[in-house]
DNA sequence: ATTCGTGCAAATGCTTTGCAGCCGT
DNA sequence: ACGGCTGCAAAGCATTTGCACGAAT
């Protein structure tokens, strides 16, 4: 599917997405653009969430238990700490998985990296 | 949850697992093990493949739809083709991985990382 | 005998979808 | 005015859970 207009609601969205580093959930995501927009409706938010992935404008974060999303569309890695929780933005794995080679494989367009662990200040 | 009483289910869910390397998702492998335990309960299959993955027997792996099962339990990268969608082991990137460092990381106990991209005998 | 593991079915929770009306073009 | 986008509510689907019974120790 593709975007041929605009809205306030797809526009709210993008704007919070982007100007958050924590990667949310879907539902956390809906939270906060409720404030805003208050009769939002959570159909809306994913219908706009696969669109917006769909064109590469955000990514999708698969952690384990639920999706998480990221403004952030340049492919990187991801750590989870698993005393906070938090997750963390890596980008210097990046050009290394890119150049990645494998007898299987022939082109890679993206990938998903998640580290889990303990953060430095978690212990 | 601790597992504490062996069970026929248990071991057919560990073999059927352990004998395949085609990372099934929890319903492939639901209709595979049925064909040795005709009434087996999905139910007991998700009771189990969440006890075994909190143990360490095996793992689950979130491609981004489903969820899928790998039954060698060390920590390794995987590749999903998007034209034939099927799920390839990837061992070499292991070390590098795992002796990655970053400012925010403490410890490293696991990782996920799926490639997204075109196989071989798919271009 | 105890109590864990199972089968069954209902419940849960996230995500998707159908539809009528609204809004951007 | 046309057709995409929205809100709402219902549906969908994978997974989880409550309960009574069967099985392992």
């Amino acid at each position: 599917m593709e975007i041929k207009r605009k809205s306030k609601q797809r526009d709210a969205i993008i704007a919070e997405l982007k100007s958050r580093y924590d990667h949310p959930t879907a539902m956390e995501l809906y939270l906060s653009v409720r404030e805003q927009i208050p009769n939002l409706s959570l159909g809306t938010l994913y219908r706009n969430l696969s669109q917006l992935e769909e064109c590469g404008e955000i990514i999708k974060i698969p952690d384990g238990t639920q999706d998480r999303f990221d403004g952030n569309p340049t492919p990187h890695a991801h750590f989870k700490c698993n005393g906070c929780g938090k997750v963390y933005d890596i980008n210097t794995v990046n050009n290394y998985i890119k150049s990645f080679n494998d007898e299987n494989i022939s082109q890679i367009y993206g990938y998903s990296l998640i580290l889990f662990g303990k953060c430095k200040s978690c212990s």
